[in-house]
DNA sequence: GCCAGTATATGCGTGACGCCAATATGCCGG
DNA sequence: CCGGCATATTGGCGTCACGCATATACTGGC
C-alpha cells in the first residue's frame, strides 16, 4: 500500500484544499459526499470543491486510511439509502491537526506581513 | 491573458499550497526563488515546496499577474547576478488577502471541531 | 410530465506535481 | 587545488489530480 512506515503524518502535508475540507467536515461528525459539499457551501462563499474532485478525493483518502466507511451505511434510514457515509480515522485526525498547525503558522506569518486586517478570531 | 473581467479575485481560490507560500514570502518583501524556499524552511519544518514546483509556480503566477519581476534585477549587486527577484502585485496582494480570509474561516471551523488545541495566536 | 434538488460515478483532456539530473558559481576544508 | 557543499535556476519524465461535462437514479413540487 505504500504505507511509508516512518514519517506517517508529514507524508501527507501539505493537504490539498479539498482534502482539508473533507477532514474538517468529518471531524465534526459523519457525513456523506454531498453533505460535505453542502458544508463547504455553508462555511464560506468561495472555493466549493467540484463534485468530481470531491468524490475522487473521498476514494483516495479512504485508500490512504485518512477516512473510513461509516457503519451507518449498514442501517440506512428512510431516504438515505443512496448515501455513502464516511468517518474520520485516527490517522486522519492526526493529519488534520498537523495541517491545522501548518496553516496556523502560515496565518501567523500572514499577520506579520500585514496580509490580514479585519479577520477576527 | 485570460483575465476574466468579472470575479477577478475568487477565480484564483483556493490557492495551491505553493502559491500561498510564494505570496506570503513576497508580501514581506522582494525575494528570489531560492529565498522563498529558505523562507519556507525557516517558517515551519514541514512541507517545503519542491524546487521544480516552486520555479514553475513562479512563472505561472507571473503570467497570471500575481507577481512581477523586480527592478532589482536590473542592478544586481555582487553575488546576486544569477538571482531573479520577484515582487507581489496589487492583484497578488488582493488574492493573498482573500485566501487568508478563506483560511481564517477554515481555522475557525477547525477550532469549532476541536481540531486545534495548543495553537496560540 | 418536467424541472430542480439530491446523490454518486466516470470519461476526457490539460496541467501541476514530485523526483531527478544538468548547469554554473562561490566558498571552505583538507 | 580539488572535491564537496551551498547557492541558484532550469528542464525532462511519468504520474496523478484537477475541472468540466455527462450519466444514472430517485424524490418532490407545480
Amino acid at each position: 500500500m505504500g504505507m511509508d512506515r516512518d514519517r506517517p503524518i508529514e507524508r501527507f502535508l501539505p493537504l490539498r484544499p479539498v482534502e482539508f475540507d473533507v477532514l474538517l467536515s468529518l471531524a465534526a461528525g459523519e457525513r456523506h459526499g454531498y453533505g460535505i459539499i453542502q458544508d463547504a457551501e455553508a462555511r464560506g462563499v468561495t472555493a466549493v470543491p467540484d463534485v468530481g474532485t470531491l468524490y475522487r478525493a473521498l476514494r483516495r483518502m479512504q485508500d490512504q486510511g485518512l477516512i473510513g466507511a461509516s457503519a451507518r451505511r449498514e442501517a440506512p434510514e428512510a431516504g438515505e439509502e443512496r448515501r455513502h457515509y464516511y468517518r474520520i480515522t485516527a490517522l486522519g485526525l492526526q493529519v488534520a491537526r498537523a495541517e491545522a498547525r501548518r496553516l496556523a503558522a502560515l496565518m501567523r506569518a500572514a499577520a506579520a506581513s500585514g496580509l490580514i486586517e479585519g479577520v477576527a478570531t
